[in-house]
DNA sequence: AGCGTCACCCGGACGC
DNA sequence: TGCGTCCGGGTGACGC
């Protein structure tokens, strides 16, 4: 599932290129459209009308999407639980889940491959539309630990689906909140109003190097996506129920937390505070 | 209003 | 083989 890290390894690639074109200056000459559903706004006969011949200007991450500001409006893509963005080229034969493909000029093809189909395309005139309800992005130099005990005092919720949720903060999902709450020694089910100074600060370095450790490591291939990334090989908690905790050996466990598969060490990680 | 819970959308993986 | 179940990001409905 891309998260933060994923999502910017992406945007690294097709705003860099390498094999391939950046794909800053390329002109979308039309789309491709095999599952429809995977365009939010407008609607499909509009968004077809709209995207022909605008020039891509940048590739851009907020929290975990990718923003294609245009030379109009600006192009978003939610990739969800199982898409992926890749730039190829139109020689290439099309791979099963290929559902949306943007035709550039030369022949390339910029494909959204999603096998669950939960991904989700936007082209608006104003990117906070679509935007604006994100929180913080915590890797930004305004993110600082004063920031994150404000936002954690002004609530009453359990870390873990709070960490999550992408209006307080922007780019965390279900890996990358049991990482950072297991570096910061916080049990999942704290509430968010009942940290002292040092745990929230414990928790702004958690949340900063278990996202920092994930691009670095190219991000987590779990669906067998993501080219080369390997962060999946150095999870500590994450999908390791059962096995020893990298820190003190304990058993991992996982429990239910919001409907969501929740991962940590019940050692390093007390359920009551002191 | 703020919070937690649940159903929904999908298809791959897995268990029986 | 084939069926049922689980899983998950985000949204929206619902109830407390």
């Amino acid at each position: 599932m891309p998260e933060l890290p994923e999502v910017e390894t992406i945007a690294r690639h097709l705003r860099d290129g390498n094999d391939t074109p950046p794909l800053p200056g390329r002109r979308i000459e039309g789309v491709s459209l095999h599952w429809p559903r995977h365009i939010a706004t407008p609607s499909v006969s509009t968004f077809r009308r709209r995207i022909r011949n605008r020039s891509i200007q940048d590739v851009q991450r907020r929290g975990k999407y990718l923003v294609f500001p245009l030379d109009q409006g600006t192009l978003l893509v939610h990739l969800r639980m199982s898409g992926d963005l890749q730039l190829v080229h139109g020689k290439n034969p099309l791979e099963s889940h290929d559902h949306t493909i943007f035709l550039l000029e030369n022949g390339w093809q910029l494909r959204f491959n999603d096998t669950r189909k939960f991904g989700r395309v936007y082209l608006v005139s104003n990117p906070e539309e679509i935007l604006g309800s994100l929180g913080p992005e915590p890797l930004a130099s305004g993110f600082t630990p004063k920031v994150l005990e404000h936002l954690l005092h002004k609530r009453r919720r359990l870390l873990k689906p709070l960490l999550i949720d992408q209006s307080f903060l922007a780019g965390l999902g279900n890996i990358y909140a049991d990482e950072a709450l297991h570096l910061a020694g916080l049990h999942p089910l704290r509430r968010s109003d009942g940290l002292d100074q040092w745990e929230i600060q414990a928790l702004w370095q958690g949340i900063r190097t278990a996202l920092k450790k994930g691009i670095r490591f190219s991000g987590a291939s779990i669906d067998r996506v993501y080219r080369g990334g390997e962060f999946q090989n150095h999870f500590a908690v994450y999908q390791r129920a059962g096995e020893p905790c990298p820190v003190c050996a304990t058993a991992i466990k996982r429990i239910k937390v919001g409907q969501r598969g929740t991962h940590y060490c019940p050692s390093c990680q007390p359920e009551v505070m002191a």
